[in-house]
DNA sequence: TCTGGGGTCCTAGGACCC
DNA sequence: TCTGGGGTCCTAGGACCC
């Protein structure tokens, strides 16, 4: 009897559109191409690669990038054109495979497993997606293939810009382990000073080095997951169909004198737009915090949770209301800059999703089969908590104690 | 140089329950 | 009266991402 052993491909496509929002204005106005193009005046949102040659980045202060930068074109963002460009790439992502799951209106994970009798291998996909969305949308993509989703993205950033590179499948570990620690999707700023604190600067000081030390460094799930990624281990899936889990809006005014209700009347506008965007999107939230930042930026949140979810703006504005006044000692001693309010523990479409289940089977072998069904739909991760309810014939849904319910979930990871 | 407007996930501690 | 294990839910804050 023969052993095979299976070293899968790779098969996990990072597709990531370069300097997105700066590169759909190149496209859209032809004297920007070829030139340092900022869009975003207050605070730099996208920089060309022609500004990003002078040390432009994005998130960075508008005057300091004018800085770096003197020639720099700076633009308007035009919000409608990116919703647009998006819309045509993800269109092609989607058309590409079935399994795509989103990060941001620029950039996607797609697994092409499965897909090599039709549509080739995956890196003859990859080129033929970098040319659509070329020729349709007239963009610059990046693409990176690899095994895990770690490597995938890592090899679109070094891909960039307009480029595709393929992490072969025995080619892995020298790729991670070169890699500074920072270049690693999820560990930013803090996370690579108290690793380099340590003495550990690439992925391969990382592996280096015992779990057990790196959780005392980072924490438990911060140094387990970095211990996984630092030896190749990576399982998470390509998710497709992952659902938005909080609605939010804020507005930073500066520091500029404002009259005495002027956070107020911000609020209410906030809590309006995100409230609308709810009831568009169908669906309702139940915690609400209120977000602050200060004019030293030190930051606060205050926050509740309401007694059923909403997608009304009244019960949101009067529980943001509630949280302001409840702040309003460190707002006055710190002076506000920044209000703002998200709407989280959104659950479902507000309708929930009833299952028919024989009955005798007893609670708890009921909710197994109603969580294998859920994940069945939904995606082996995408259920964390079930909650089944039992309806006495004889009393009226309104009438709660008419309900039991039995309840599971994971247990809490402390 | 003085920092926008979205989001996600994790930690830690307290109140409360059986 | 005190103690413990095992659990849920909530709040506040931190880190990270684009």
């Amino acid at each position: 009897m023969r052993t095979y052993v299976r070293v899968s491909e790779p098969t996990i496509l990072h597709a990531d559109v370069d300097a997105f929002y700066a590169s759909v204005e190149q496209r859209d106005h032809p004297r920007l191409r070829g030139r340092p193009v900022i869009v975003g005046g207050g605070v730099v949102l996208a920089a060309s690669y022609e500004a990003r040659a002078h040390g432009v980045r994005s998130a960075m202060g508008g005057s300091q990038a004018r800085c770096l930068c003197p020639d720099a074109i700076v633009v308007e963002p035009r919000w409608e054109a990116y919703t647009a460009a998006s819309k045509g790439v993800f269109e092609i992502f989607r058309d590409t495979s079935p399994v795509v799951e989103g990060l941001s209106s620029e950039e996607a994970f797609l697994d092409v497993r499965g897909l090599r009798p039709i549509s080739g291998a995956p890196e003859e996909i990859a080129g033929r997606l970098r040319r659509r969305v070329r020729d349709q949308v007239g963009l610059a993509i990046s693409v990176g293939v690899a095994r895990t989703k770690v490597l995938a993205k890592v090899a679109s950033g070094v891909a960039k810009p307009d480029g595709l590179l393929v992490v072969p499948a025995d080619g892995e570990r020298e790729f991670l382990h070169a890699l500074r620690v920072e270049r690693v999707w999820g560990i930013g700023p803090s996370t690579s000073r108290k690793l380099h604190a340590h003495g550990l600067h690439t992925v391969g000081d990382v592996a280096a080095a015992s779990e057990g030390a790196l959780i005392g460094v980072l924490g438990r799930a911060a140094g387990r997951h970095l211990h996984a990624i630092a030896h190749n281990r990576d399982p998470r899936p390509v998710r497709t169909g992952r659902r938005r889990r909080s609605y939010g809006a804020q507005s930073a005014f500066g520091l500029r004198p404002r009259p005495h209700d002027y956070a107020e009347a911000v609020l209410a506008a906030l809590v309006d737009r995100a409230a609308r965007r709810m009831r568009t999107a169908g669906r309702v939230g139940a915690t609400v915090t209120l977000r602050l930042r200060f004019a030293d930026f030190s930051r606060a949140t205050r926050s509740t949770t309401l007694p059923r979810p909403t997608a009304q703006t009244r019960p949101i504005l009067a529980a943001g209301r509630r949280l302001f006044a409840e702040a309003r000692p460190v707002i006055e001693q710190r002076g506000l800059t920044l209000v703002g309010i998200t709407v989280a523990n959104v659950n479902g479409d507000g309708g929930g999703i009833q299952l028919e289940l024989p009955l005798g089977l007893g609670w708890t072998r009921a909710l197994d089969l109603a969580i294998d069904e859920l994940r069945e739909r939904f995606g082996p991760d995408a259920i964390t908590r079930a909650t089944l309810v039992g309806r006495r014939r004889d009393l009226s849904p309104a009438l709660f104690p008419g309900d039991l319910s039995a309840r599971t979930g994971e247990a809490p990871r402390r």
